[in-house]
DNA sequence: TCCAACCTACCTACTAACAGGTTGTTTACT
DNA sequence: AGTAAACAACCTGTTAGTAGGTAGGTTGGA
């Protein structure tokens, strides 16, 4: 059986997936885990500590996913295709990026929050970086500015893509406009 | 003097462009604007016709600001810059796009509050797909989806660059991925 | 002309629910 | 015995929303 920090952790990231960092509460964690809001605060004495802790979680997990991606053998659309999906994939369930669902509420976060979120972005953003410049050497990716700035680019549609087709359109909105960016990166 | 309902609605509008809607509270626009709370239910009965009302208005105000640019004389990928700039504008007060804002948490809105935020979304893109008819005619734009999907896709990179920018790059990092995309479907 | 009826806009004062967080205790394992 | 993990019970502040009242303006009828 899984251990109790855990539950509250994927409990408190589907929350914040799905309805954001202010209309999560220990409540919200307490009913889902079914264990008393004081004991939440014994593992996280802070909702400020959850949101950080989550956030160093998530920077390792969807790190070590993106990098799987990214170090395949597929060509640099390919792996663009590939992170498209996950993020689709999460859409499916109504879930956003946990980063971009955080980024939007970040004017209500601590400093050390932000600080946090900003290093996610920033490796994320690192990793993407990775297949343009394999698509800048192979000449299958055209694009003027630097590749960490092509990769920021890509990541912050994704996210933005996801919140929108999420109230306009679906999954479907989702793919087809992921086409269009990839497509438009490929001439 | 402005009337205390447009006050209400700017002081409203702000709060949820820095900090979103469930940050958002009565309490905070009654301190802003400088009326008691009952006061502000005496406007608007619950909170969520406030979300409505501000919905329909933003409708009208960005729609009319939007429509002008994309009426203007200019190159497709000239107006496309134009439409960029009014997203970097929001973010250098730190704030975002009321329709990306409120999308976010759309799933802690009430039905008819996502209906008019469908809406919203929709015809933002009816007024963008414009833009890639006339770059589409012009050989300007390139893109092998539907001028909606590609206006889709556009709407949703400029909502997730503010967002993502935000946290991480500030509007230097906004201009660099508008660039990106931008210069990627002229091509 | 007078006055009653009504309206808008605001107020004070309140409620019930919920938020994050604390204190002090019990339970159970090592 | 010591410690981690859970608990009940509570505190304080904030939330959306309600009840009831007041001040001032407008309307319409005798």
């Amino acid at each position: 059986m899984e251990d109790t920090r855990t539950k509250i952790l994927d409990a408190a990231q589907d929350l914040i997936q799905r309805v954001g960092v202010n209309a999560m509460s220990y409540k919200h964690i307490s009913d889902t885990v079914g264990i008393r809001k004081a004991s939440i605060h014994h593992h996280f004495p802070k909702k400020e500590n959850l949101v950080d802790e989550l956030l160093k979680r998530c920077q390792i997990s969807y790190g070590a996913y993106y990098t799987d991606i990214v170090n395949g053998s597929d060509s640099a659309p390919e792996k663009l295709r590939k992170l498209a999906t996950v993020f689709a994939n999460g859409l499916s369930n109504q879930k956003l990026c946990l980063v971009g669902s955080i980024s939007t509420d970040s004017n209500t976060l601590q400093d050390h929050s932000c600080k946090i979120l900003e290093q996610s972005i920033h490796n994320t953003v690192t990793i993407f970086s990775t297949v343009f410049v394999q698509g800048k050497e192979e000449h299958a990716l055209v694009f003027n500015e630097t590749a960490e700035d092509a990769a920021f680019a890509f990541f912050s549609f994704l996210v933005g893509t996801q919140i929108v087709a999420r109230s306009c359109g679906g999954i479907k909105a989702f793919h087809k406009a992921a086409e269009v960016l990839i497509v438009a990166l490929e001439k």
